[in-house]
DNA sequence: AAAGCGATATATCGCTTCGATAGATTGCTG
DNA sequence: CAGCAATCTATCGAAGCGATATATCGCTTT
């Protein structure tokens, strides 16, 4: 799950743990957020499979002008506009791909089925998939989310107690509004690709 | 956490973990659910500490139209009508609360701090509360809500990626749907208590 | 110039929770 | 009565969280 994360945002350019923490944050909101206890772990762990490698970055004595080096060069140059500089990186591990990374990267991104936190990074990094695996990825999800509308429709869950009527009135109308906004998603996609029309959830969100 | 679910519940009736499961599934929703390998654990310790108390009941040998144990004729009573009712029960361990943990119940829904999940519990069970208790604890999270949404009308978290970009107007839109269902139930509140009135948050639902 | 502070940065510990699974029993159904 | 689904208790390994330890850098304050 995290890996995900760390493999998607290490394929654009070289970075360090601190920074990856900060990018997945901006990525997925501060909820959903990682923490340092799963960031390490998963880093080592994704480096004994081969699947990224670390540069040491030595905070050595003299030479103190020492030029940036070629990896953070390029972190640099992938990030077009410099918004915040990685200053002195006189750190220590700058993280990088490997090939194997970004293959575990795409077999992830292609595999069907995800839950919520997957689906949340798939579409974060879905401008690496092909327009109709893209749209078959948001349609997927639809048809989960159509379902457990239907569902709710079906058994409506009643309680005699007021306030746990009221979560119920919020999970449906949350689930509703994430189904509007997928389907907005799913169909701005469509003047990409011409896909045959899907009603669908018409009767979910009336 | 899941101990606040465990308490509230058991409070009502006496019940067995797999029936506790279920209902703290029913309160939550599919998300939110608690699994096996949490609930049991969480009872043993729950048991140690002193706050539930569990009564053994024997699949014995003989005797076999024993009729009901008093725990469970409580439950079916407490219950009003019953919908689903615990069959034979020859299972095993039924749990019941004591005053110890009537008490751990009641301080866990008094304290002010709690995340989202926590939150949904104290409003699950917050019947139990005053009047003004409760309108206290829907202020404090409309507060917070509050906050995180005039944070993220401040820094508008703006990325060059139109998924990115898609997934920053889902987060924003889940918001404010939890705001207009959450300022709801508080003003629902106030035909109950007289309370001055808080337009707060007018500007970020508009 | 020293002192202090906040941001940057790496890393680990203990705990909670998840998801899968094992295993036993019981009632229902063909 | 054979088989099967549901009921019920329980544990395991892995994942992730939140707090914390540790250290350095650059900036401001004294």
């Amino acid at each position: 799950m995290i890996d995900l994360a760390i493999l998607g945002i290490l394929r654009d350019c070289d970075l360090h743990g601190y920074e990856l923490k900060r990018r997945i944050g901006d990525l997925l909101g501060t909820k959903h957020a990682a923490s340092w206890g799963s960031l390490y772990p998963a880093l080592a762990k994704l480096e004994l499979q081969g699947a990224v490698k670390a540069v040491e970055i030595s905070t050595n004595t003299g030479a103190p002008s020492m030029p940036m080096t070629g990896s953070l060069g390029g972190e640099a140059a992938a990030f077009g506009s410099i918004r915040r500089v990685i200053r002195g990186t006189r750190g220590k591990k700058v993280y990088s791909l490997t090939t194997v990374g970004w293959r575990r990267f795409l077999d992830f991104l292609a595999d069907p089925q995800s839950d919520d936190r997957e689906f949340r990074l798939k579409v974060a990094f879905s401008r690496h998939l092909e327009p109709d695996a893209r749209a078959e990825l948001f349609q997927r999800q639809l048809g989960r989310l159509a379902t457990i509308a239907s569902d709710r429709h079906r058994y409506p869950a009643m309680s005699p107690d007021r306030y746990i009527e009221s979560l119920h009135t919020l999970e449906t109308q949350l689930l509703e509004t994430e189904i509007r906004w997928l389907t907005t998603l799913a169909g701005s996609e469509i003047e990409t690709i011409d896909t045959p029309s899907t009603p669908l959830l018409q009767e979910f969100t009336s």
